[in-house]
DNA sequence: TCCATATGTCTACATATATAGAAATATTTG
DNA sequence: CAAATATTTCTATATATGTAGACATATGGA
């Protein structure tokens, strides 16, 4: 993940449709599901969608395959979490966030602190 | 974090001026500097950048403050950690990444699976 | 091969965005 | 209160984006 790459991701997440058929897409996992089964679910024509669906996959933030005549879409998860990633190394600071590897399970810890404690007081 | 503030935080995120930006004040920490620092370290005008800093002001993305003739910005890192967790919470399954708080310290601890182990074999 | 289905591409247009010069506003200093 | 400094607002303009109708392409089945 770079600057470029992580903009480019930022651009496709920061619409309303293509938003929402993110969402949707990770809620049905890796299995995906066809263009025109997303069009029906969001009310989204097919070719405006055909429109934000490239735009995603371009964007890395989608995957597709050929199922006989339908095109399946799916969540790019690798390239999200390192998306994740990426924002917590290279945006957060050391002493907000640190992020490690769990050897075993190959997993990614991420710690986030509150930076600003529990809204009690106000330093000047 | 409901959608519509993550689209405006994603939208201020993706642009290359506004991401160089932001991670510039990032740097900086809590502290923040003057926009006019900002301008000369990334070398864009003065009102082009209050442009964008208005922008990410919008966006939450930044806290400014009045420092006699400056205006100081700062990253606003409680703000980033929320868009952090609901990219987790929100978009994110169950099954590749888990939030969870600590009780002690109030951190959040993210753990994002990897969903497709390490580039071996590739399942049809 | 012809037709139905599923999706993508072409096109046009309305709207939004990024940029920077010029002018305006706020603050400190003399 | 005038001048200098720091930043924002106004304005114009060029470019990019989102939308959807019409058309094109790809696949599977009769």
């Amino acid at each position: 993940m770079d600057i470029q790459k992580a903009i480019i991701a930022f651009d496709a997440l920061s619409q309303e449709t293509r938003l929402r058929v993110f969402r949707l897409l990770v809620e049905h996992g890796p299995e995906g599901m066809p263009a025109g089964t997303v069009s029906e679910k969001l009310g989204v024509p097919h070719n405006t969608l055909s429109f934000h669906l490239s735009h995603m996959s371009n964007a890395e933030l989608v995957l597709s395959r050929r199922e006989g005549r339908s095109i399946i879409y799916s969540a790019n998860f690798d390239f999200f979490t390192g998306l994740i990633r990426y924002m917590v190394e290279d945006c957060c600071r050391a002493d907000f966030a640190s992020i490690r590897k769990d050897k075993k399970s190959g997993a990614s810890i991420i710690e986030l602190m509150n930076c600003c404690p529990p809204k009690k007081e106000k330093k000047s």
